[in-house]
DNA sequence: TGGGACATGTAAACCGTTACATGATTGA
DNA sequence: TCAATCATGTAACGGTTTACATGTCCCA
């Protein structure tokens, strides 16, 4: 998955492992996440596979930034991976639901305590999706942004998605509050 | 997360990794899964880690059923992790948002009919969270439901946070449909 | 001159998936 | 006797997380 992502983004244009952590950390954060450890050995990867190459940014400076570029054979594994249709769910792992499955013998107001810190949490996430939606092609400079214009609703119906989600898990966390709170014993 | 998954379910009585296995699937399923190679593993590290111990069913028939039980170690390890509240969301993985986002060179009905498929499979889940709904205490043995009786509020949180999951899916894969239907282009 | 952003990596441990492998029991 | 279900495991591989490790550039 991290790597048709790196190939994703690197079909936008040629780009370090820092700009990918960057990029990704603006947009796909929100439903696919990794850690720059891993995308820096993932491009490695990559490279060795012959998808992707890398070159040393003109070397006049000792910082050295590696340009990781797109082959064609690149270019082809993203296609072929965008034109092979998922045809499954994908599963949901929510670490937050395994605990309140097992919640039966715990204090009550620890429960409750938990999901209000949840609530809150999730209102913020909620608030910064309200505030990427009102600044479209955010993290993209200005002079890409007619090139990938065409991606701009694909971008926001991911957005949407995270907005709707949010949404629907506060709803229930207020849901199970008020459960909680009505319900007898500790 | 899976160790504790275990834990949990043995603090409601001893159980061989099969039943460990045949309840995860009936009950954490659309939260949490797991293969069964990999709740054997995990249960032989549990009992080198002293958490939960096993015995052989009375071995008169050839048939090996190893049964786990929860040691004290295991109970205290256990309540220690409901008693620690999470303090982050937990992140989400999602591959068709991935998919969707890097939808912008593919062909429009590919993405649609793709999109379509989805829907298909999540109404299924929908209607299978809604059939459960219907059944409390699906899976537990009738002898058992008292004992248990005070779960039977969080089991349902739970499910009721899968139906909500899958409606708002189910309205952003909509969306998504119908603004994809009326982009103009390829 | 110190801190924060920029920039890149390695190593170990852990978690998860897929495939391989075996064998008993039960009912049709 | 055949298939489904019960029952248990190992091995290889790949993905993910955490910690360790280093060094530059730029601004205040």
């Amino acid at each position: 998955m991290l790597k048709h992502i790196l190939l994703g983004f690197l079909s936008y244009g040629s780009m370090t492992g820092y700009e990918l952590k960057s990029i990704m950390d603006e947009s796909t954060m929100h439903f696919w996440h990794a850690h720059h450890s891993q995308i820096y050995t993932a491009l490695r990867s990559l490279e060795d596979d012959g998808l992707v190459i890398s070159e040393i940014e003109d070397g006049d400076d000792t910082l050295k930034r590696r340009v990781y570029t797109l082959t064609e054979s690149g270019r082809a594994d993203l296609r072929r991976w965008l034109d092979t249709c998922m045809v499954e769910r994908s599963a949901i792992k929510e670490e937050l639901l395994v605990r309140v499955f097992f919640s039966g013998e715990r204090n009550k107001q620890d429960v409750i305590d938990e999901l209000r810190l949840q609530r809150q949490l999730h209102q913020q996430q909620l608030e910064h999706y309200q505030a990427l939606e009102k600044v479209p092609f955010h993290g993209v400079p200005p002079e890409e942004m007619e090139r990938l214009a065409h991606h701009g609703p694909f971008w926001t119906a991911t957005l949407r998605f995270g907005i709707a989600y949010e949404r629907s898990y506060l709803g229930w966390l207020d849901d199970t509050i008020q459960m909680l709170e009505q319900l007898t014993g500790p």
